[in-house]
DNA sequence: TTGAAAGCGCTAACAG
DNA sequence: CTGTTAGCGCTTTCAA
């Protein structure tokens, strides 16, 4: 079924039908309303292909996901963003278009995407410190969004953020509260944008008390399990070991809870664990015997909605003023088992 | 730049330049040599659009990723499966479309797919036992490919799974082996399918030493951190305990741990726990004082990988035979720190 | 081996 | 308020 064959069936042009079906206003109540009951009785849905070629819009959103065989790239918490930006795609008639590349063929990606004109904008993932793919999309003139920020300009382009600085400041005093004067930072990989707001946080907080930052104490590097254990192993074993370890991720904590069992310590007792997760689960803090997150999935949900609604309505208005988003951390104390609430 | 101004520009017609592009063998080498050097200095790619309209095929798969609001839907474990599918689709040209559609919207969202045309076939994720989704697809007569299976018809369409059942008969029998008698599966959800496969291995294993099975030693339901926890505390009080645990997740593996640490016990002198998960970590088993698992995320990522394999072929080729691949999981025991071997 | 012309299904000026 | 016409950028007969 087509607007053709349905615009025969109705005895009107394809044009009017057309028009009765986009909502144009020139259209009778009368006839508009015909037209409906056709459409859906005869279960008509306008192809989507023709509709884009003659709007010159797709419809749709990309997404590129960098791969390198180096990293694990596709962190989970990838999975819950688009749920949420999906969502938004969904209400407002878009796709969500996925597309992995190679780390090193980025620029060729962008640029094709570009000219094979299958998406209306970008929505930019994990950014590094310095990232070259904004100058790359200020170059193709094609609307984006960025999932977290990037150095320095924070103010010449759209973005979403949690405010890592603040998670990790707050996380970092929390510790300093119970009477910690030795915190571990297990962090992310240093060149990403949010790893290094993360480090400025938990900076920020010693400095305050104007403690000294023991560079030691700071691990950078992919967020496994293997990274928590082996820091917490090493450090473990020191003079003057750590009393806490503020983790970035939930698989480090992991690794560094096992590091304190293994060092024959007790977690809760003789060391503390404060992790930033956007997984579900749960650690213990040094007094409570109770869990602690700095973090929820749902939050991350959250953002992903935020992401495209704020790309879409760039798209639609033209305006590319940029917006901010800066979503606070969830900061979790003394959550008892079940769900975890939802902001 | 468009397909009509680089014919013009070569003094071409713009049929002579699509066939040259597009490989026809109608074309003298000289002047497909000519048109594909040009092609490439201008940077030239067809309009996606406008080409799907032409052909009337629209170069695209479609995931329907339904949501609810009971459930964590998005498993982290989804992200590693796209990827890998995502690789073969960029190789063989074709978009990842994702849509996002609420759980009870979902018969709604594949008739639009289809009607709308904007994917070529589409990928089913986590089947139920009973699928409905399975004979939707067969009415729409739209090429689809199951990431797992159902019940019954295994051979009725195409499917790429693990061997879930082989993988929990061989960890129950590696805690057999071990000397444990009473052992608990804390299990998925019961509906899908995945689950009750898992379920069967384990039965199937005790079976085969005539063991009785004990239904209070089952759990299933949402693999959360706070599942694993609240079994482990409620059955490590009973007056005969389970001396371990098989989980289907590493989440709920995590609660066990904690709901064994609670309990006052030593995990791995007095309770061992093995499960299966696709994600990056560890855990101890009851001898060796090792980690072990039975799945990694590289093999999560192969499935996509067939799976958009398969669903491509049968595509392209129109051949609808269905095909099936069963993967068998990796069982991992031993393996210190360090990364998870590929395989 | 190349080109002209029609058409994929829709939207959007421009008339009426 | 409705219809006619042209065209989005490509592919694909058909003819040369």
């Amino acid at each position: 079924m087509n607007l053709k064959t349905l615009a025969l069936e109705l005895g009107l042009s394809p044009t009017t039908v057309s028009r009765a079906l986009n909502g144009y206003p020139e259209v009778s109540e009368a006839t508009r309303r015909r037209v409906r009951e056709a459409a859906e009785a005869a279960n008509y849905h306008p192809n989507t292909q023709a509709k884009r070629l003659a709007t010159g819009r797709a419809m749709a959103i990309g997404h590129i996901i960098p791969i390198s065989d180096r990293h694990e790239i596709v962190n989970p918490v990838f999975a819950d963003f688009i749920a949420g930006a999906g969502e938004v795609y969904a209400r407002a008639g878009y796709d969500m278009v996925m597309t992995i590349v190679p780390d090193d063929s980025e620029a060729r990606a962008y640029a094709e995407l570009r000219s094979k004109g299958n998406v209306d904008g970008v929505l930019i993932h994990a950014p590094k410190v310095e990232d070259h793919r904004i100058a790359m999309l200020d170059t193709l003139g094609m609307p984006y969004v960025l999932h977290g920020r990037v150095s320095g300009s924070d103010s010449a382009f759209s973005w979403v953020d949690v405010n890592n600085k603040r998670a990790f400041e707050r996380a970092t005093n929390f510790l300093l509260d119970l009477g910690h004067r030795r915190i571990a930072l297990i962090n992310g990989i240093g060149e990403m944008d949010f790893a290094r707001r993360r480090r400025r946080g938990y900076e920020a907080a010693l400095k305050a008390r104007d403690m000294a930052i023991d560079p030691a104490l700071i691990v950078e590097g992919e967020m496994t399990e293997a990274q928590g254990h082996d820091a917490a192993r090493e450090m473990l074993q020191w003079p003057n070991p750590p009393t806490a370890f503020l983790t970035a991720s939930l698989l480090s904590a992991m690794g560094a809870r096992r590091g304190i069992e293994e060092a024959g310590l007790v977690m809760g007792r003789d060391v503390s664990i404060v992790t930033h997760d956007d997984e579900l689960g749960y650690l213990r803090n040094g007094t409570a015997e109770e869990p602690i997150f700095t973090a929820t999935r749902s939050s991350v949900r959250e953002a992903g909605r935020r992401c495209a609604a704020l790309l879409i309505e760039q798209i639609e208005s033209g305006d590319r003023s940029p917006r901010h988003e800066l979503m606070e951390a969830v900061l979790v104390v003394g959550q008892s088992t079940g769900p975890v609430p939802t902001q």
